[in-house]
DNA sequence: GATTTTCTGAGGTACGCACCTCAAAATGTC
DNA sequence: GACATTTTGAGGTGCGTACCTCAGAAAATC
């Protein structure tokens, strides 16, 4: 009849500074890293806050903190579809970062000049809390990346990955598995006999398209040894400069069976499949779900799109972006970014 | 110099409440849907509300409610392998739910007795603020969840829907389009050649099974024409009764070139084809991502799992509760649950 | 016009934490 | 032992909302 109504669901600081023998003060200072605790006593708190399994309320927390965390998102500068994709998702997600105490900013750079983006890197040191930024591998870029997170900026790749960089996580899908995904599909769909399948991507030096050049060539080789990959032609993800490189391509050979296409541009090969009067006999798979893929999948030129969902991607970047913030650990489950296949049955 | 640091980013109830000219105590009477405030008064406030663009602060709302909302998940009895999924992933959410001030309470119920079911929704009137169902469509199942809704309680249905009924939002796959991926990939997988194609389901009287079916037969009666449909084989999702039929099935049909697997008890599937020793020649294309099934794609048995990701399921069940609670729009694109299709290369 | 009923205002408390100040205590130094 | 220095405690404020009480104002009823 008493008993008050709440039944103490979870432990609050003030739990923690009691097992821990502390003020409420000095817990506070130990949980959020602030100076002048004796290290006895930050080991003291630690272990209450384990042996309580304390979490700070996020809620909590928010509401609390006065300063926005700041976050910046680099993207490459120009036209390309699926980078205006993530644009939109970023600004859908405003009012949720608004509730999360984030305040974000995209700065476009241009993606094939290395010093460019690493100078763009740079500027940021002290003025963002985070930094995502869809990279390019290079030398210059990753020392970049290391002297951020080294100033205690999080620092997140996306979905282009710069793996011996201490960037805290990536986002984006593995896209060696990716080609292999790719392969399969052409493999299956071209069927038993013995043909000639073509690659275009845009430029070989770019991590994510060598990658799935390479996954895509395992498959080829190992499981369906009947087809014949052509040498890769790289189109710069230009679509007008993919169009000449697919016409060319049925001038060479008469018996192509399908393309696939790693990078941007497709609209270019479709234009090219559909006045060559292939476009139903050749089987066609890309990349990146845009409404063009989507009406191409639907009228038969494209026979499947693999895809990563821009979304997913960015709301996966902010949400890693407050764990590392407040060290909770990344649910990996969650954060993987899946790769998806649509087929013209199945568009969302 | 002075200047709050704090930009005034957002409105609050106070400034509603000015706006509007009443007191803060009437402002929150309305958003509270509290009683005792005039008609009229309550347009003022909604058109200050709507003015001022204002939404509650929802880490300030949580913090500040005592009553934890409670959503009880009403899932079916028994050791389905998807339906054990979910439950894990009810289980590794409760930390998030506890932070959003949700607890809940998962109830086991016989799916296939309607009027069970029935009695079970009825039961939590007044007891829950949601309840989250994987419901059967019949008459008597779907009276109880009017009766719900009438009682002011959020009903989700999810898995399979229940159409007609006046549930607030259905979480789960479009399972025609599920239905019709299935087909594609199965006509494409198997090739131009005339063949045979067994259908194995649960039961037809399963909505989703229906609907899947439907689909299925669609795809394949315009675009795949030269393949037979045999007559559905209905299994009860039970593994030893599938490998009956499936054994069956090669002794009728020895010329069978693919199965799609409807429902659930794939693994008797399986094993009637590696007994068999036509696990490689015999496409074979089911659902849910299972070990499973994940181990049958790797060896070859399978071609293709269609999944519906449980984790995001449960997940986007309750934050649709959340937002039918404080009346904010579902964003939809964030809510749909895709079809994912996985080959052996793009497993997660 | 007197009375009842329905509204509204003013004010308060609590939620759990971030962030601040100031004094007191503990520790170290020569 | 006197002093400087480092740690700690006690206390407070504010974030924006939920939820409560009580008195007074306005409207409706007869």
């Amino acid at each position: 009849m008493e008993a008050k109504n709440t039944p103490k669901v979870r432990a609050t600081l003030e739990d923690v500074a009691q097992h821990a023998q502390v003020s409420l003060a000095t817990a506070d200072r130990v949980l959020n890293k602030r100076p002048g605790v004796r290290a006895a006593t930050v080991a003291r708190v630690n272990e209450a806050v384990r042996r309580l399994g304390y979490r700070p309320d996020p809620s909590a927390a928010k509401l609390a903190r006065s300063r926005l965390r700041r976050v910046a998102f680099l993207l490459p500068a120009g036209a390309n579809r699926f980078v205006g994709l993530l644009s939109e998702q970023i600004a859908a997600n405003v009012e949720w970062m608004r509730d999360q105490r984030i305040d974000s900013e995209v700065l476009t750079v241009n993606v094939f000049n290395p010093g460019e983006l690493a100078k763009a890197l740079l500027a940021q040191e002290g003025q963002r809390d985070a930094v995502v930024v869809m990279a390019l591998d290079h030398p210059v870029v990753r020392s970049a990346i290391d002297q951020l997170t080294q100033a205690g900026t999080v620092v997140i790749t996306l979905v282009s990955d710069v793996p011996s960089s201490t960037r805290q996580h990536y986002v984006g899908i593995d896209n060696t598995a990716a080609g292999r995904t790719a392969a399969t599909l052409v493999g299956r769909f071209v069927g038993r006999q013995p043909a000639k399948v073509a690659i275009i991507l845009g430029s070989l030096s770019l991590r994510d398209h060598a990658e799935r050049y390479f996954g895509f060539n395992q498959v080829m080789a190992h499981e369906h040894p009947h087809l014949t990959v052509l040498p890769p032609l790289e189109g710069q993800d230009d679509a007008a400069r993919n169009e000449v490189l697919t016409t060319q391509l049925f001038t060479d050979h008469p018996d192509l069976a399908a393309i696939y296409s790693v990078g941007a541009g497709n609209g270019g090969i479709s234009t090219a499949l559909r006045t060559s009067g292939r476009a139903h006999e050749t089987v066609f798979v890309g990349h990146e779900l845009t409404p063009a893929s989507r009406t191409d999948l639907l009228d038969g030129t494209m026979d499947a799109v693999i895809n990563q969902d821009a979304g997913h991607e960015i709301r996966s970047a902010l949400r890693v972006a407050l764990a590392q913030w407040s060290q909770e650990p990344v649910i990996a489950d969650q954060e993987r970014i899946r790769i998806d296949i649509y087929l013209k049955d199945n568009l969302p």
